[in-house]
Order: C-alpha cells, then sequence, then structure tokens
DNA sequence: GCGTACTCAGTAAACGTTTACAGACATCTT
DNA sequence: AAGATGTCTGTAAACGTTTACTGAGTACGC
C-alpha cells in the first residue's frame, strides 16, 4: 500500500518530462520512441492516473449521483439497475444516496452538489417541495428528477402515469366480466394514494359503472394492513367480484385473506395489484399487476443525464413512461410459464 | 449553473486571505472579528467547499466503493442496504459497482483502486482467482471481502457458513419426523453448490440416516430448473417427505411442481429453502429458510472497513457470521404472523 | 523601555494532473 | 543556403484546497 507512483515518477524514469507523460496517457500525438519509453515506464510501475487530481483539472468527476428514499424498495431498484450499466458504459461511476424518506436528506444531497463530487444527479424524490424547486432552479450540476415537478421547472424529468395504470387494470377486470370491483388504497393524503383513488373512480365512469363507496377501503401500502382493508371490505360487500390493489403488497394481502375465507382467485374474486414487483411473479397465484415502468423510468433518466451532460445547455426535457399490465393468474387463472425472475443470480454468496 | 465560488472569491469579498478561509471553515483558531467576516461572506456567495480539491489535498476522498455481481440478487441488496448507512453515518459517500458476474469486471475494479477515487473497497466475488489474491496482495486501498479468502490473505474478510446453515434446516426436518429427506441443489461445479451438497450429506450421517444418491437431484439455482428437477426427484421418490432446497428460487419451484402434482405441504411434503428472501415471506405457503446473513454480513464487512480506514495496519481480521433458520408454514404448516417485508417503501415513485 | 512569549494572518508550496506557450530541431521550398 | 514550415518537447501555470513557515502586532515581565 506504499505511495502510488505518480506521473514525475514516471518521467524521471523514462528521462522526459511531465508533459509528456501526460501527452502520452492521453494518446495525444508523440514520437513513438517517446511513447515506448513513457510506456514501458509505466508499466514497470504499475502506473494508474490518479482520478481526483484528473477531476480538479478537467472539471469532470466521471460520477453521477443517484439518490431516492430507500434502495429495498423494488421500484427504486429496478431503476437502479437500468440506471447502473446506462451508466457504466458511458464511463461513468455510480454514487448511491439513500435518503431514507426524509426530506432533509433530499435537500442536502441538491445542496451537496455544489461540493462537485459528481457531474450530475438523478433524484426520484418523494415530494417536491418549494426548497426543492429553488435549490433546483440553481443547482450546481444538471439533475433529472424521477417524478412529477411543476411544468417550468428547468430540469429534465420523467414521470409515470399511475392513473392511466389503474385504469388498464380495472378495464381488464371489466373486460373479464367482472361488475364488482372493489379498490384497497392507501392513505390517501400520500401522492399514490390519491391519484390512485382518483384514477379508479374515473376508470368506473369511463366504464358506465357506477361509483359505490361502499367498495372502497383504505388501508396502508403494506401486507398486513393490506389483508384487514380487504376483510372489513369483504364484510360490508360478500358479493365483490373483483379487487383494485393499490399495490403489490396489498395484493398479497388480499391473496392471504381470500383464501382464509376460503374464496378462490380469481374464480371468485380476480385480484390485480400494482407495481408488477418480483413479489406478483413469485406469489401463488401470480398476481397480475400494473408495471408503472420503473426500469424504463431509470433508463430514460439515465439517457436524459448523460445526453445534458454532452449538451448542457438544451431545453429540458420531459418524458413520461406508459404503464403495463402484466396478466397473470390472480386475474385469468392461467398457469403462466414460470421463467427466471430478473432479480435471480445464479447462487448466493 | 455559473461556476461557483472559490475560497479566493471568499478572501477577497471578506478582504483576508486564503488561508484565513480555510482556517474559518475549518474550525481551526481564529479571531472572531475574522471568522465573522468569512462566515458572512460564505453565506452571502453561497459557498460550498470543493470536495475534489480537498481530496486531492488531504489524500482522503470519503468515498467507498461496494463490488457485486449484482444489486438484484436479493443477498446482496441484503448487504448494500446494511452497508449504506454504517458508512453515510460516518460520513462516507458510496460509490456502487455491478460486476455483472463478469471476473474481468472485478478485476479492474481492483486494479481501479490506483486511481484513488475511493478510500476502501467492500468486495464480494464470484469467486476467489489467482488474479485476486495478487491484486489484493498490493492493493491501493484497504479491502473487505465479503467470501472466503485463503488463509493469509492480508485482508479483512467476512464469510457466511452454508454448511451449518444447510444441517439447520436437515435437522429441523429431522426433528418434524421426517426421515426421507430429498435434496435439489444448484450444479456442483459452483462453490455454493458443491458446499451444500456436501452439508447435506453430513447432516444426514450426523443423524444417523443413510445418504441415498437418488435421493439428490441436480438443477439450476432458478425456479423453473428447480421445479424441474424436484419432478424428477418425485417420480423417481414418490416417498420422499422432505425437501431441502438450495436456494429460495428452487423452493419456489418445488411449490409449484408440489401443488401441480396435487401433494400437500408440508402434510405431505416440507419444504426448507435458502437464502431467506423477501420471497420466502411472500409465497404460499410461506417457506421455512436459511438465512446467511446477508445483512449482517454487509453490517459487519462495512464496520470493518471503517475500522481499518482509521486504523490501516491493525492485523487483517476474519468474521464468520452464523446462519439462521427461519421457519414458516412449508415445514410447519403454522400460519405465520403476516409482518412487513424489510424491502418495503410506503408508496411507490 | 526592552526582550520574550504569544496570537493571529499572510505567503507560498504542495497535492497530481492537463495544457497553453515557446523553443529546439528537422524537413521542405525556392 | 537561407528562410519557412512543421513536429515534437519542455517549462510553467493552472485547477481549489490545506498547511508549514514567517512575520506583524500585542501583552507581559522585569
Amino acid at each position: 500500500m506504499a505511495d502510488g507512483p505518480t506521473i514525475t515518477t514516471i518521467a524521471e524514469r523514462a528521462g522526459v518530462s511531465i508533459a509528456s507523460v501526460s501527452r502520452v496517457l492521453n494518446g495525444l500525438p508523440t514520437r513513438q520512441d517517446t511513447v515506448r519509453k513513457v510506456m514501458a515506464a509505466a508499466d514497470e510501475l504499475g502506473y494508474v492516473r490518479n482520478a481526483v487530481a484528473r477531476s480538479l483539472k478537467s472539471r469532470r468527476t466521471h460520477q453521477v449521483a443517484f439518490a431516492m428514499a430507500d434502495v429495498g424498495n423494488p421500484a427504486y431498484l429496478a431503476m437502479l439497475r437500468q440506471i447502473q450499466p446506462v451508466l457504466k458504459s458511458a464511463g461513468y461511476r455510480l454514487v448511491l444516496h439513500s435518503t431514507d424518506a426524509v426530506v432533509a436528506d433530499e435537500i442536502d444531497v441538491l445542496h451537496s452538489l455544489g461540493e462537485r463530487y459528481v457531474d450530475g444527479l438523478i433524484m426520484s424524490p418523494l415530494r417536491v417541495t418549494e426548497q426543492h424547486l429553488e435549490l433546483l432552479a440553481s443547482a450546481r450540476a444538471p439533475v433529472v428528477i424521477i417524478g412529477s415537478v411543476p411544468e417550468g421547472t428547468p430540469v429534465d424529468n420523467v414521470r409515470a402515469d399511475s392513473r392511466t395504470g389503474v385504469k388498464l387494470a380495472v378495464d381488464h377486470l371489466h373486460r373479464l366480466g367482472r361488475r364488482t370491483i372493489g379498490m384497497v388504497n392507501g392513505p390517501t393524503d400520500t401522492v399514490p394514494g390519491a391519484v390512485r383513488g382518483a384514477a379508479y373512480r374515473e376508470a368506473l365512469e369511463d366504464l358506465g359503472l357506477p361509483y359505490d363507496e361502499e367498495l372502497v377501503e383504505i388501508g396502508d401500502f403494506y401486507r398486513a394492513e393490506g389483508g384487514r382493508a380487504v376483510a372489513a371490505l369483504l364484510r360490508r360487500r360478500p358479493d365483490l367480484d373483483a379487487l383494485m390493489c393499490a399495490n403489490d403488497l396489498i395484493a398479497l394481502g388480499a391473496l392471504d385473506v381470500l383464501r382464509a375465507a376460503g374464496r378462490r382467485v380469481p374464480d371468485d374474486v380476480a385480484v390485480a395489484g400494482m407495481d408488477d414487483t418480483d413479489l406478483a411473479a413469485a406469489s401463488w397465484p401470480s398476481l397480475t399487476s400494473v408495471s408503472l415502468g420503473s426500469a424504463e423510468r431509470g433508463k430514460a433518466a439515465a439517457e436524459l443525464l448523460l445526453d445534458r451532460l454532452r449538451n448542457g445547455d438544451r431545453e429540458p426535457r420531459r418524458v413520461t413512461v406508459p404503464p403495463r399490465l402484466a396478466v397473470r393468474a390472480s386475474t385469468t387463472g392461467e398457469k403462466p410459464a414460470p421463467s427466471r425472475p430478473p432479480g435471480a443470480e445464479r447462487g448466493s454468496p
């Protein structure tokens, strides 16, 4: 772990100036003879360029940050898994920030852009506050936001469309002949809760079905709470024949409770979830779920950022990723072809 | 996005030298008057210290890299989720490398330590080759390996104990009265495959049960392949009453096939998996599984690294994390208390 | 009133690169 | 053969910090 060689070391060894060494290492036109001497010296010494000094001079770190609430959340994970290879193949390293759903931490990250330890940032904030907007407007590096920002915010922006997503699922249930479609939502004071609740109502109206408050139950976005909500719903409306669940965890809770109540899925009650996580494919019956395109959003965000890093002052761009319905056994009862889930590496370390 | 202020800007504004600015910013003893002037100037200008210049001078980047095959793999993800907060609270940023199971990429990462863009590295290699060992011996920054390295390798090392893990599960099945315990393994030319296969045999012998090759089937570490292997096993030995699966995906495949064959789990056949991933709790019936302590290993690795960064030349240390059996319905049939899975964040971005 | 000790601030050198500039030498043109 | 052109190299200045060293000014003791 001795102090590594620098271009000065090489210059001495090769009997040339540090400028020549630098030129050779950067492939600038140099006499063959010099190239050989420098290369030889560099090889012998096991020289590796110091990235920090390089960054200081070139004002490029070749690092990009990705900030989200929690890597454990499958949606963020899906983004990460797309972002990483895109950046890597463009020669950027990835700095990961977990903000733990703490707004102050997000603000910190935005602030820290001033430290210039990254060339750009991809951020998926929980909520965009006034403070976010201020910092975004004066950010010291390009930022791409995954999520919604107000019209006119000077950053690239990638968003999902959960409204259409809910509609896809409700339409699907309707097409299967279901007419008494319940909704199990998370708290409506959250952005996804509010949007999905409203979208459910709209979807019903578009289909000419009545909106019945009795068919809606609010729990939370977790399995157990979802299950409890479904139990309540089932007590109130034993006649329901389909459930639109606001995310996959709620849907798993629904499966638990329906099974305990002796209702067959999908024969008696069809169940649709949302987010299309790994769990959807793993559960039994496997879960029909709306993908909001986390992976695509991640990819789009990375590409937007790279594009901006090349071309600093183009207009901010907005990309909306369309949702997609993954149909599985919990609505159609068909046996799904078992396939290797995306996150499944061979063996286990 | 204009060029940010530097200590020179501040120095001019405050009418002091850059040395004084630096001293104030670093809290070195300074006259109150000067402190005030510098602070005021810094505030007005919205100054943020340039991390790159700082690193160059101080030879510390306050970054640490974590390199593994694929974040999508739940085991690595569990490590990451522990590593991140430990580093963060110690003031380090996390640089993430996905090596995609490509050995050359791992080597690259080790090599790139010479660039000095991080202060240390946590790596969970697939296999440790000769080249790994060479590079580890001459690494330009402290490295912690999660996995096994030969005795005497000069790095800190954290390892799991899947041998004991298999024994835990087999003993558990035996205690439940099962005597015809099959094993569904992955390829035995992988390290986990080989170790788990041997451990299964040992566990049986320890219990005084005969080792019967007919009860062992080799597939691969995925759901579909696992299912196929189980189907073959079941045809050969319809009398088996328990299955030890080399990972959770195989176990899920087993559940699929057993269900299709009309065998009840656990009444007819008890099933145990390995790795205790999120999927184990989500499946139905929920899956008894051996946790190899990925989370603990991640935490231990991060702590070892931090410790070494503080104290560069202590003896290399080795930590072994004991396995733990998570008992669920697939062996005991008890209804598990539904709980919020660890990766479940509220809402979905 | 003068030497000593102390506190604080400024100058300048470093960290390891990249790069503008100028100089040395070779090659070509006429 | 002399000037013009071109190719390659070295010198030195940056990038934005931190910090050793020096020196100015103040306080104190005698």
